[in-house]
DNA sequence: GCCTAGGTCCCGTAG
DNA sequence: CTACGGGGCCTAGGC
């Protein structure tokens, strides 16, 4: 049995059940009416309402309602859960130092409390990220600019690393700072600040220049790159359109062998099927 | 009642129950043996583990691990869920558009499925954060430096809008960054963006001043500051220790009515109890 | 919808 | 530990 659930425990018997989680290491629910205070970095109060509690083995609490991809209250890993009754409510509090921090949870009333044994992995490979991009650049640098030769990725500079460093067909240093989406003003400050940092390197008449990278550039960023004698060129994230094979697959139908639960999924059309391939 | 689980449901059991739960807008959980794949601006996959889903009625779905604060997958607010049964697995997969992404999590086997009536605030008021601080300053302006005069927050230059914008005693336009932690090279970058805008505004011979504003800053943020010409001065943030009396309330004791559940917990004393001060 | 910047950002990596 | 920048960042506020 890996899930372990009580309804509508007493405090008391809840707190046996968080002692007992805490100490198998599980991932623990607990929903129920309840208020939350945080004090630390920032400080914060809510007050009663059912929500639910996640605690993990590692020290993470979190607080969620039904609305929002963000916690509403949390506390980052590395806490410490501590649980107890008082004043008749159920109360777990999450601690950590440096930075100082407590989040209270004080429960009226539990409505269920469950403990979970999680496995498996727990990291995951990304494609589409940043370096991505730039080890495909590494591989095609004409598709930066014709006779372009990289020197170095993440080249140190005194303002901070430099995302892909080389030299253009006539020999001159190019700062190129990659993104994998569109860009505003800030990249553009980026670029210029590591810019200015070769050209002090280089000697203050060097002619050092400073390419972005990036599916796509707003205005105020084009005009602040213009304004710096920067330049900009358009590349696409190397993501869906290199490997589309599994999401075409994931796209294509939906719901055969059985029913379907959810607003407005029609089922597109019930053709060939795709071999599993994960697991 | 609100909350409703069942326990090693079969697919089709887990099936209805969704359904339900959709239909009623509750917060939903599914912890089971699943594996995860998303692809939309990225791309990521994950093999067989027991991880706990959360599925919410504005459309967030959350995976998480025993581990992290953040999930080990997502899809964000407004993403449609659905569910199928295929291929002897429950399949629960949010779609988005704009952009384009769909997770789907595959469940061989549903240990627990929860799906709970969620109320009460979800929004909550944070003290400590930019904003409080911007307020502190308006109201003592002197706090930093003698004869400062406030003119506007949130001023719009052509690169974005200025924190703070004022005259110091000898009437010279004054940049003002306000930052609620210790900042880094960016943090420069973005005042001295300013400074150079509000000087074109002015004409290029204008004597503007440029003053970043937080609790401390790095080597190389004010050596950057120092090339630029621009100011630094240190203000803590309002947080803790201006409203230090909950927190100390909360810090004081531990453990009295009751027993106590976690490692490492020692009951530092059992003095005298403060006044319940929440709901 | 896009743009801009904040966040108790979190998180990994390098020093 | 700090520092720096990426992130499928998310979220709020304007336009």
């Amino acid at each position: 049995m890996t899930v372990t659930t009580v309804h509508q425990p007493t405090h008391r018997e809840a707190l046996w059940e968080l002692e007992a989680a805490f100490d198998r290491g599980d991932l623990i629910t607990v929903f129920g009416h309840c208020t939350v205070e945080y004090d630390g970095r920032a400080a914060s109060s809510l007050g009663l309402g059912r929500r639910l509690l996640l605690l993990k083995p590692d020290g993470t609490a979190l607080v969620h309602t039904d609305e929002q991809q963000q916690p509403v209250n949390w506390q980052p890993p590395g806490s410490e859960h501590h649980a107890a009754v008082r004043d008749g409510r159920l109360r777990v509090r999450s601690v950590r130092s440096s930075p100082d921090e407590t989040l209270d949870v004080r429960f009226e009333t539990v409505e269920q409390l469950s403990a979970m044994a999680v496995s498996g992995r727990r990291d995951l490979s990304v494609t589409g990220s940043e370096a991505d991009l730039r080890n495909a650049l590494l591989d095609q640098p004409d598709a930066i600019e014709a006779g372009f030769e990289p020197l170095a990725t993440e080249r140190p500079t005194d303002v901070g690393p430099i995302d892909l460093f080389g030299r253009d067909s006539e020999g001159r240093p190019v700062v190129v700072e990659l993104k994998r989406r569109r860009v505003g003003p800030s990249a553009a400050s980026q670029l210029q600040r590591y810019v200015e940092a070769i050209r002090r390197e280089e000697g203050d008449d060097a002619d050092v220049r400073g390419l972005l990278i990036a599916p796509s550039v707003t205005d105020r960023a084009r005009r602040l790159l213009a304004e710096a004698g920067l330049e900009f060129a358009a590349v696409e994230p190397p993501s869906s359109d290199s490997d589309a094979g599994d999401a075409d697959a994931a796209d294509a139908t939906d719901a055969n062998d059985d029913s379907v639960a959810a607003a407005g999924d029609d089922a597109s059309g019930p053709s060939a099927a795709e071999p599993a391939n994960d697991e």
